[in-house]
RNA sequence: GGCCCGGUGGUGUAGUGGCCUAACAUAUCUCCCUGUCACGGAGAAGACCGAGGGUUCGAAUCCCUUCCGGGUCGCCA
């Protein structure tokens, strides 16, 4: 070894000693004759200090050394003079004095500042990702994922779940995401799938009576990319068998507080976590990932204006839609230009307009507001007890703005969602060390694909149905409720599961219900409904989104920032310059032909 | 595929029609400095403004095309 000691580890305690240390310099301070090094390792900083008269030699080769450097050192440990002590880092109160310096590699000035955490353009950050992973913050974000990784593998492994893991090279599968493809060498024309999760696979481990299964397991979506989003993640995979939806959820939510108490203890976690079905999620937030850090819930104001003369809302009402605000809280006093950036959000979201009625300060009560306070395009085809009628029903004060959408239920939810969550991120009321965690239960089996006129599955089509909804399956699919639940935090999904079908009727048809032909369903899962016939357990699990915890954990509003070595949002990888054409030869050997895109 | 933002010395920014022969900070190089810790001081070098085309007497600045990075809608069972 060329170091005996960890530079960030380095203590009072150690004065006296002499240690070998080794990293690359963080920082140069040359005085003269007197030069001080920041010598940097992964646990931290020691400053070692080269004194031309205690170590003339060394001292002089350390006139060159420059940032990123790596350098072994030999000292001797010793407090440091009274008053030169540095209370900014763990090591400030000693010093290493340099008896012998050995360079084991210099470096180029490089392309960034690897000893702060000062902006770098994305594309450099992915260009030298070797270097800027260097960066203390990065570092700090890898371990904090490495510890929560090692969390849930102590969890599981404490309640007798076994690792287990299953192939990357698998079959496509119809439904979801897009898939990545690998050619077949041996069968020309045919292609292995990577997974985009393990679903499949753990289910079958459940009919194999492993019953607590979970995996580390890399998944793969050949789709758009996003802040949140990239083409390979990572998930924690997990399935029970002989277990019901409590069951599953009885055992996330320690596993969840634990992440964080063990791993971010200055987080503050909210314990049982609360649990709302979709259904009131929708209703409440516009969101069936809603972000439970603040209120400003959404509220219906059918019953203040339901005689109302004003079009617009009685229009919606007639035809079977609704009215319903959110409070904007303190913000009577926005302008024409906040005014219309909220409408044109609300447009964007398919809404026809926004109503806003900011109520101004001038009145003490809601009960004692006339027309002069209330500010609206709309205001004059409002009574003044239809204002106040809103104003309570949405919990409004004076100096408070009310933002009402009308129109078809669903659109209206979710656009008051939207603007609901920009109101909270305005006000800042997203509170970064509030880790605010919920349970949605109870989401719709299956959902209507307008463009396919076809039924979709919600979460993917091996999801129980409720069971005093199957009898609909057929005539009224879009009531059917299914047995699934995820888990939510500050407005992301964490992880989404469900309790799965285990009987081979009931799954064929599911498969029938969203339009595969009896072919169709055996070509594509006929080894799943196989295994159905030699005796499948009732089972259940989840798929939790390891990089999306961990990014929120380390304060991040990037996957990129909790993944060693991610891409962009063109799915290329900048350090590697994947993906990339290969030879003739190895498309010979796998027997693609390649045609060239058409030109525009 | 649509929309939006960005690309200026190594890095991060400023400059949005003539004052730009492009500014500032830092990094780099040279010199000085024995208690600094974002050390300090003096000096030097370094970009023709992502690329291509156009408008103009004049373009980093306006327009078009294109490349790259980012955000977002669609998409993501």
């Amino acid at each position: 070894m060329f170091k005996d000691t960890n530079c960030g580890e380095l203590r009072k305690e150690h004065a006296g000693r002499e240690v070998r240390l080794a990293g690359w310099v963080n920082r140069r301070r040359d005085h003269g004759s007197l030069i001080f090094i920041d010598l940097r390792d992964r646990s931290g900083i020691a400053q070692v200090v080269f004194n031309p008269q205690t170590a003339p030699q060394a001292a002089k080769m350390a006139e060159n050394l420059r940032g990123e450097w790596v350098v072994g050192v030999r000292g001797n440990v010793v407090e440091r003079p009274a008053g030169t002590e540095n209370s900014k880092i763990p090591s400030g109160d000693i010093e290493v004095q340099a008896v012998e310096l050995e360079v084991f590699n210099e470096s180029k000035p490089p392309p960034f500042y690897v000893n702060d955490d000062s902006e770098v353009d994305e594309a450099l950050r992915l260009r030298y990702r070797p270097i800027y992973l260097r960066r203390q913050r990065i570092q700090n974000n890898l371990v904090l994922r490495h510890k929560i990784i090692q969390q849930m593998r102590r969890y599981l492994d404490t309640r007798g779940f076994l690792e287990i893991e299953t192939p990357i090279l698998g079959k496509s599968t119809p439904e979801g995401a897009r898939d990545y493809l690998v050619p077949s060498r041996l069968y020309p024309g045919s292609f292995y799938a990577l997974p985009q999760s393990p679903q499949q696979m753990k289910q079958l481990l459940m009919v194999s009576g492993y019953e607590k299964y979970y995996q580390i397991a890399r998944c793969f979506r050949d789709e758009d990319l996003r802040a949140d989003r990239q083409p390979e993640f990572t998930q924690l995979d997990l399935e029970m068998s002989f277990v019901e939806q409590e069951d599953i959820l009885a055992l996330m939510e320690p596993l969840y507080t634990s992440i964080v108490e063990e791993v971010t203890p200055s987080k503050h976690v909210t314990k049982p976590f609360p649990r709302l079905t979709y259904k009131e999620a929708m209703e409440k937030y516009g969101s069936d990932k809603p972000d439970l850090r603040f209120g400003l819930e959404l509220t219906d104001l059918e019953p203040a204006v339901r005689g109302t003369q004003f079009q617009v809302f009685r229009q919606a009402l007639t035809e079977k839609g609704v009215v319903k605000g959110i409070t904007a809280p303190g913000c009577a006093g926005y302008s024409r230009k906040q005014l219309d950036d909220l409408t044109q959000m609300a447009k964007d979201k398919g809404a026809r307009g926004l109503i806003t009625i900011a109520l101004e300060p001038g009145a003490s009560t809601v009960d004692s507001l006339s027309m002069e306070h209330v500010r609206s395009v709309a205001a004059r085809y409002f009574t003044i007890d239809e204002v106040k009628g809103m104003a309570h029903a949405v919990g409004a004060k004076p100096s408070d703005l009310l933002l009402i959408v009308a129109g078809a239920h669903q659109m209206v939810n979710t656009v008051l969602g939207a603007l609901r969550l920009e109101i909270g991120k305005r006000l800042h009321l997203q509170d970064k060390d509030h880790m605010k965690f919920a349970f949605v239960t109870d989401f719709p089996l299956l959902e209507w694909n307008a463009e396919e006129k076809r039924w979709n599955s919600a979460h993917h089509p091996f999801t129980m149905p409720h069971p005093e909804d199957i009898q609909y399956l057929e005539s009224d699919p879009a009531r059917v409720r299914a047995w699934s639940y995820d888990l939510v935090c500050n407005g992301i999904e964490m992880f989404s599961g469900s309790i799965r079908i285990h009987r081979r009727e009931l799954q064929e048809r599911i498969f029938q219900v969203l339009g595969y032909t009896p072919d169709e369903t055996k070509e594509k899962f006929g080894h799943l409904l196989e295994a159905f016939e030699y005796g499948a357990p009732p089972h259940g699990g989840i798929g939790a989104g390891i990089d999306r915890l961990a990014m929120i954990m380390a304060d991040e509003d990037n996957l990129r920032e909790v993944i060693a070595f991610p891409k962009t949002q063109s799915a290329t990888d900048l350090l590697f310059g994947a993906p990339a054409p290969v030879g003739q030869q190895q498309l010979q050997q796998v027997h693609i032909k390649v045609s060239p895109p058409e030109q525009k």
